[in-house]
RNA sequence: GGGGUGAUAGCUCAAUGGUAGAGCAGUUGCCUUUUAAGCAAUUGGUUCUGGGUUCGAAUCCCAGUCGCCCCA
């Protein structure tokens, strides 16, 4: 409505509408009576009255001393009005009852819950608490109590508003449901949908477990470029970015790998990488272009020492965040158990089993093939032997692995860093864990032969030799430790171990085409 | 890239091709231990955007934007 426009910018002159903005050009006559429909308008007000009052609400401090979940645990039992507390948060409930109000304020650790008498506070603040609105951030003191209904409570003695709030939040019930606005306004996403809060501060923990566990056993943490000359360490198309000064194109990173192997040869022994990595390629539930990937490499150790540090590593976060050693998977129905000693099946047995043919590995490619179709495979004629092999293994063994299963040699073509399995030059002395139907980590005796590398480089690019990074094969001549490495997919563990069903609800701000919301100047 | 599906008040959702509604939120009043607090009154719409069909479009058709799902 156009006299709205008008009273915001009435409102808000000192905000500046632009020369010829709308807002400028109404006439006195134009002034609107009714602005109660108009949240935005009604809290602007507010803020207007404020400063007018002398006090600008984003420049308070308070001081804070519990969050609220340790306000909580600090109330002694039978004792109210001994404990004070000072907390600050966002309220996000406000119940008035005309000389009294029980409001709750969100923080870091979640609700509490406070108590405002006019006859304790004074009534010029109780008359000032009752312009606050549902969004506002204040701060308040006072001791604690238990309501008549048993919920710990703060007795406000004093409260300030330390941040205004313009915008309303979305519904208290239903919370933000709308999928894109939950991703591309995150903030109210964790503000009013507690399960998004917990998912997504559960994430925070579980790389936090991850790291404390390396930092135990004496790794190193490191960090490398995200732009490179040359995007190696893995097959996946680069995003390309310009660098003005130098007047050359960059990559953006696809892997950690080959960084972390010069670091190897460079003498940290023990060194990894929790870093976003980037993959020009399709977005779904199950990929982001930027996500995160943990790279470990520990020397003078071996895939096999990598199966112990990853068990490893899930035992602390079930230790340290989950609290349980058994998870469900949604999916399935199972319960994952990530106690004990974790299955490790050969990937060739697993391929002869599925295909019920003791001799696969024999068979001509067009028998492959006919066989893949059988089972319902859409197959590319143009496919080497290994890929039907392995479409095989991703489409119809991988999404039934749902227990922890480390899947070992594999086929030597599928990895072109790794070692060949002693006595058999076909298979790589590797392993790749599927938990829940998903890869989760891949892990190899790493390849540190400069002159084997170097030809199973040229075999992965084919013509194209400027993709091989001819300054690792530099760095691996002068020599790198024996080493085990391992990729731990941190988005898709979270998924696994959050229940979460697509890999934006364990992002915080997911890939998104550009949108059109945002912030209009103050008359719309 | 292909197929499917959705977009209506700040939020969550309704609405036979015929005056666009509700709950929450907001506004006004009442209420000094509430629990989605309650009671009374009340404001609020570019029905995603642009075309078309029609006497008349939130609704039907076409194109586009953005999201979601499936496939590649």
């Amino acid at each position: 409505m156009r006299c709205n426009c008008f009273v915001r910018s009435a409102l808000t002159f000192h905000l500046r509408p632009p020369p010829g903005h709308p807002s400028l050009r109404r006439s006195m006559s134009d002034l609107p009576e009714d602005i109660s429909h108009d949240q935005y308008a009604v809290r602007l007000k507010k803020l207007t009255d404020l400063r007018a009052a002398g006090s600008d609400p984003f420049r308070a401090a308070v001081e804070q001393t519990h969050f609220s979940a340790e306000a909580l645990a600090a109330y002694v039992d039978g004792q109210d009005n001994t404990v004070p507390v000072k907390v600050a948060g966002r309220l996000v409930v406000i119940r008035d009852m005309g000389k009294s109000h029980f409001v709750k304020i969100l923080d870091q650790q979640g609700q509490l819950q406070l108590y405002l008498k006019k006859d304790v506070v004074g009534d010029e603040d109780y008359a000032a608490f009752k312009k606050l609105d549902l969004g506002d951030i204040i701060g308040a003191s006072g001791p604690l109590f238990k309501s008549k209904t048993g919920e710990i409570t703060v007795r406000v003695e004093k409260y300030t508003l330390v941040a205004k709030a313009l915008r309303p939040l979305p519904e208290k019930w239903h919370g933000l449901t709308d999928a894109e606005q939950v991703y591309r306004q995150r903030y109210l996403d964790l503000i009013v949908n507690p399960e998004s809060r917990a998912r997504l501060m559960l994430r925070s923990r579980i790389v936090a477990s991850l790291r404390h566990t390396l930092a135990a056993r004496k790794f190193l943490e490191v960090e490398t470029p995200v732009l490179e000359n040359v995007a190696g360490g893995a097959a996946a198309r680069p995003f390309v970015t310009h660098h003005n000064a130098l007047g050359v194109d960059f990559f953006l990173r696809i892997a950690l790998e080959l960084r972390l192997k010069r670091l190897l040869v460079g003498g940290y022994d023990r060194v990894f990488e929790l870093g976003r990595i980037f993959r020009n390629e399709g977005i779904s539930r199950k990929h982001n272009p930027e996500f995160t990937m943990l790279e470990v490499y520990q020397a003078y150790s071996d895939f096999r020492g990598m199966m112990e540090l990853v068990q490893a590593l899930f035992a602390g976060v079930c230790r340290d965040v989950l609290g349980t050693t058994g998870i469900k998977h949604a999916a399935s129905g199972q319960v994952i158990n990530f106690a004990g000693e974790w299955r490790e099946a050969k990937y060739r047995d697993l391929i002869r089993t599925e295909t019920a043919d003791p001799d696969w590995f024999k068979r001509s490619k067009a028998e492959k093939i006919a066989r893949a179709e059988k089972l319902g495979l859409t197959v590319d004629p143009k496919w080497e032997d290994f890929e039907v092999t392995n479409e095989i293994f991703s489409k119809k063994i991988e999404p039934t692995l749902i227990q922890p299963t480390f899947v070992t040699h594999l086929p030597k073509e599928l990895c072109p860093l790794a070692k060949f399995t002693p006595g058999d030059d076909s298979t790589l002395d590797v392993f790749e864990l599927i938990i829940g139907g998903m890869e989760i980590a891949p892990a190899y005796s790493e390849q540190n032969d400069p002159l084997v590398q170097r030809e199973m480089f040229e075999k992965q690019v084919g013509a194209d030799q400027q993709k091989i990074d001819t300054d690792f094969l530099l760095a691996l001549e002068h020599g790198m430790p024996p080493a085990g490495g391992m990729g731990v997919g941190i988005d898709r563990l979270c998924i696994l171990l959050t229940g979460a069903e697509s890999i934006r609800d364990v992002i915080l701000f997911p890939s998104l085409r550009p949108g059109h919301a945002g912030a209009a100047a103050p008359q719309v």
